[in-house]
DNA sequence: TTCGTTGTTCGTCGAATATCGAACAAGCTA
DNA sequence: TAGCTTGTTCGATATTCGACGAACAACGAA
């Protein structure tokens, strides 16, 4: 629960960033923070242990697809489209395009109840 | 040397087309066949062994994104950019554009001497 | 202070990946 | 047939990845 880090715009790597969004869990994670809204840790339902979880999620931090954010015990994450839209752009809106179309990652959802109205407890 | 597998259309997977275009070496692959022309093997110039273009050739094969033609002992390969674009729209675009603007697999290029118009020997 | 919640880190496992050199196979060519 | 070229496949090795449970750390609440 230390300080995390996040890679500036200009240190996105290409070949990292498309690695990071290779995976179906990861990808999943990605459509569910694609509208814009900050989420929730605990507003995450995947189908790993939580460790796991914690893993993809570091993997997309150190990326630079999502950034977190911390707030007591609590953690929130977004993504940042905007940086990823700079760096390398189109490319965000071609694999949700691609993934919302065959449902990859579907195993990933929000807790019931949550809404993107802000709902973080 | 045997009959190659190429994945039709409609089974490209995404999380593998993304893991297939997470290599710089196989991104390199890919911006040198972006302009659709056939290449030979033996056009190809990377700083890796034998084997190992070998190897991420398959790779790229494997996952959909290029195709191998054999004609004598010579093979050839293409990129499927048009399967590519029905299946991911905008991918290949995305990449293409972000992979050019920071050169990312600038190692591979084309042997000297060679140009599209058709040069395979 | 003592819990309970929350998320990270550790240790481990098996599977996958990247790389090389060497051996091999298939097809030309002399 | 013998050799050459071309690309694949086979080990061998080192690294990374994804997954899990368990232990840990930080913070808020009782």
């Amino acid at each position: 629960m230390r300080h995390a880090h996040h890679p500036a715009t200009e240190e996105l790597s290409l070949p990292e960033t498309m690695a990071a969004l290779s995976d179906p869990l990861r990808i999943g994670l990605v459509r569910v923070l694609a509208d814009g809204a900050e989420r929730g840790w605990g507003e995450l339902r995947a189908p790993v242990a939580k460790s796991t979880l914690s893993h993809h999620l570091r993997v997309l931090r150190d990326a630079g697809v999502t950034r977190t954010r911390q707030e007591g015990t609590r953690c929130f994450v977004t993504l940042r489209r905007q940086d990823l839209d700079e760096r390398f752009p189109g490319l965000v809106e071609a694999l949700l395009g691609a993934a919302d179309a065959e449902d990859v990652g579907g195993g990933v959802h929000l807790a019931p109840g949550a809404d993107s109205t802000g709902a973080c407890r």
